[in-house]
Formats: structure tokens, C-alpha cells, sequence
DNA sequence: GTCTATATAACGATAGAC
DNA sequence: GTCTATCGTTATATAGAC
């Protein structure tokens, strides 16, 4: 069995990368309930879950209509089927659902994108496999990833930093893959940092601006693949080949 | 007297186009006042000017910490130094300050862009003054475009068009010049629209993380300088020259 | 005294919380 | 369903300019 990477010869496309369930919602609430055995006050894990996922969903969706902070909690016990009373057997505050998304969303996409960037050696493989993971991620996760961005400055103070550690560590997955290649010669003496962000930038702007992809119907894989041939010619030093842009 | 132009060899830097004074408060607020002698109940002009610029100052700093819906009337009325009473002399609702800063500022800055990009004629040139020239705007305004893109979601549905209409119209100036590069071969054969979209997402990530290139202490002429050579390693032929990333 | 600008306070609706 | 706080809004009182 051959099984397609992140950045072979012929990539893996986000239909690979969907079968393989690298996000599973249920998982997330599952985790999520057994780690707070004491705030959560149901007891059935099953129905926890359930109603957890419903929750979140819901949260997720509404959010990214109207903002956080617009959406009630009648808002949200009517569009989720629970009552006001139920949401307060798994939350203890509105600010807490917010906190929640936040801190432990972050954490599950931090993990996956570790788990799969380290899985090639080459630094320009691993930077594709980095470009692709994190549109595909992405996409896989569109609400979650514009929730994040979108509902940072209502956090409390204290998890402010929560999204900016996020985004920094996520950006030196990518510029530790480009100094390994501007050491090994591989790459263009490339200023890192700033080219790191100007990946994150571009691989943002695939979930913060979805109406206008979608308008111009333009896939992840096809806009992963614009995006990589774009960095290429920059930052390899065959640079512009130019010739793998459709 | 020899002028700088946002894309000669000498190129204008940040400071010089602050001198310009392309964009002033004070002037946008006299023409909102005039353009409105009905809605807004004040009838000295100094003092409706000198008001309407508080207001609208301290709604952009307040949202840009806070977010626009979670300001309340009274938070605006403690900060600008005026009462409530005293908003609705200029407003007629909370909603209509929202809606007035995204219609007229989204005006303003077109009308700006379109009079800067005009200037130059040759194709790499004029690329390089539109990154330039949006880039220093959006440094000159920092709070607005923050405010722009964060605050779409809250406006009413009837207006929701007026931010995505303006990003495609600067978007568009950026195709066309990519499309005319192309036609003259002095560009590559690159795709216009995802390539134009990739434009605007560098340059709005410099008004979108402004913390991170603080903290880095990153101007905004070496940010533009740095984009330079990412676009024109990719769209020019001659290439990756790479000696201009300092 | 008159007109304009500002301040105060209270209303009804709706928010989060329990 | 209830409670309390706070929201946007507005009616009314006040202060200031000429």
C-alpha cells in the first residue's frame, strides 16, 4: 500500500488528507469532558458528549454570523435545542464557552500540525507538507480557525496571549524548516522571520476571506499549490519554474 | 524640487508620504458634516467638526481594544469627554456611527488609492507604488483598517457589501497592473487573481498583527521592501534577485 | 431673552446568571 | 421562569453664547 504525504511527488489533496480524520469533533468534547470531571455537572458520558459537540457547534456557527459577543445565550439555547438551565451544566459562564474554544482549539490544532509536519526530511518537502497541512487543516476547521482569529480581543486578559502563542509557534514550525534550508545551501539567504510570516499571512487569508475563494471557486488544493509556487520561486534557489501554477 | 514617487529608484519612504498629509480627520469630518446638515443637529461648524473628530477617534481605539458592539454608549460617552445626550446630536443611533466610519472611511481610502497608483506608467513600477502606498496608508490609518475588516460583521445586512466591494476594488487595482505586466511580458504568465490576492493578504497582515512586526521592530518601509522582493521574485522576469530584502 | 449645545436621568428591552 | 445589571435610547433640564 502506497500511502500519499504531504509533499511527494504527486501531493496529497484535502480529499486524502479528509478520509484520514485528522480533527474529530467527538474526540475533542470526549477529551474535553474527561479532563473536567468537576465544572461539568452531567454525568452520562455519552450524552455529555453529545450535547458538548451540539454546544460547540452551535457556538461556532453563531459566531462566525454575527460575532461572539452578539450572540445570546437564548440565541444559542434556541439554535442549539437546549435550554438556558442545560448550557449551565457544561459551562459555568458565556466568557467560559469563548475561553474554552480558545485554549483547548488551539491546543488540538497545534498538536495535529506537529504530528504531521515532522514526517519528511527535505526542507523544501517538509515546507510544502507545512503549506499544505495548514490550508488543509484549515479548511477541514474554517470556523474554528476564523472563530480564533475573530474572538481574541474578547477573551479576558489573562488568555489574550493564548491566540499570539499560537500564531508564533505555528510561524516557527515554518521558519526553523526555512534555516535548515538556508543552511543547507538548499534555499535563498531569505529573511526568515519575515518570510515566515508572510506565509502565515498567506495561508490566513484562505479561511479569513472564504467568499471570495469560494465566488472564484478556487479549491484548497488549488490555492495550496498557487500559494507553494509563490514561495518557491522566493525562496528555492531553482526559483520561478513558475510552471506548476495550474 | 525633485519629488519622490512611491516607486522610483529612490523610493518614498513612510515618513515622506506622512507629509503629504493624503489623509486628515479633521477634513473627513467637514465633509461628512457638510454632505449631512440634516442628521447631525449641531449647527456650529468648528464645534461639530471638533466633536465628530473626538467621536470618531475614540469609537476606532475603543472597538480596536474591545471590539465595536462590546463599547457600550457609555464607554464612548466617558472616553470622548462627551454625554450621551451629546452623541445623539451627531448620530442617530450606535449603529449609524458603525455604519459611518466603514462607509465613508472605506470612500475615503479608495479615493486615495485610486488618486496615488495613478502616477507611474511603467507595470513593476506601479505595483511597487500601490504595495507601497497601501501599505503607508494603512500605516497612516492603522486604526481604521483594523476597524474595517474586524467590524464587517456588525454592520446590518443592507451595508455588509460596502467592505468586501472596496476590498475587490483595491484588489483589482493591483490585477490590472499585474495583467498589463503581463500582456507587455515584462510579467510572468502568473495567475492575476490568485496572485492579487496574495498581495492584499501581505499587506494586510501588517495592519491585521500590528503587535507582531512591533515587537519585531519592523518598519513599514522595510515591510514593503520585504514584499517587493517576495512579488518580484514571482512575477518579474528577471527574477529572484533577492539583494533588495535589506 | 433666545437659541444652541450639553448634561442628567429615567424608560423599556434584553443581557447573563441561577 | 426570575432576578438584577446594563444596554441603547430619549425626554427633559441646564448651561453658555450673543
Amino acid at each position: 500500500m502506497t500511502k500519499r504525504t504531504l509533499a511527494a511527488a504527486v501531493p496529497m489533496r484535502f480529499e486524502d488528507f479528509k478520509k484520514e480524520g485528522a480533527f474529530s469533533i467527538a474526540d475533542f468534547c470526549r477529551d474535553f469532558y474527561r479532563a473536567n470531571p468537576d465544572s461539568i455537572q452531567v454525568k452520562k458520558e455519552a450524552v455529555a458528549i453529545k450535547n458538548l459537540t451540539t454546544i460547540i457547534l452551535t457556538t461556532l456557527k453563531l459566531s462566525n454570523e454575527k460575532g461572539f459577543h452578539s450572540m445570546s445565550l437564548r440565541d444559542l439555547s434556541k439554535a442549539s435545542g437546549l435550554s438556558m438551565g442545560a448550557l449551565y451544566l457544561y459551562f459555568s459562564s458565556k466568557d467560559d464557552i469563548l475561553r474554552i474554544i480558545q485554549h483547548y482549539g488551539h491546543l488540538a490544532v497545534g498538536n495535529i500540525l506537529v504530528k504531521y509536519v515532522h514526517q519528511e526530511g527535505d526542507p523544501w518537502m517538509k515546507l510544502c507538507g507545512f503549506i499544505r497541512v495548514h490550508l488543509f487543516l484549515s479548511e477541514l476547521m474554517k470556523q474554528w480557525f476564523y472563530f480564533f482569529f475573530m474572538e481574541t480581543k474578547h477573551l479576558a486578559k489573562e488568555y489574550r496571549k493564548i491566540p499570539i502563542k499560537s500564531e508564533l509557534a505555528t510561524e516557527k514550525i515554518c521558519v526553523d524548516i526555512l534555516n535548515a534550508g538556508i543552511r543547507t545551501g538548499q534555499f535563498n539567504a531569505v529573511d526568515p522571520g519575515l518570510t515566515g510570516a508572510a506565509v502565515k499571512a498567506l495561508l490566513q487569508d484562505w479561511y479569513l476571506k472564504p467568499w471570495k475563494y469560494k465566488q472564484r471557486r478556487i479549491t484548497v488544493d488549488k490555492y495550496a499549490q498557487h500559494v507553494i509556487g509563490l514561495v518557491e520561486s522566493y525562496v528555492t534557489k531553482q526559483g520561478a519554474s513558475n510552471d506548476n501554477d495550474r
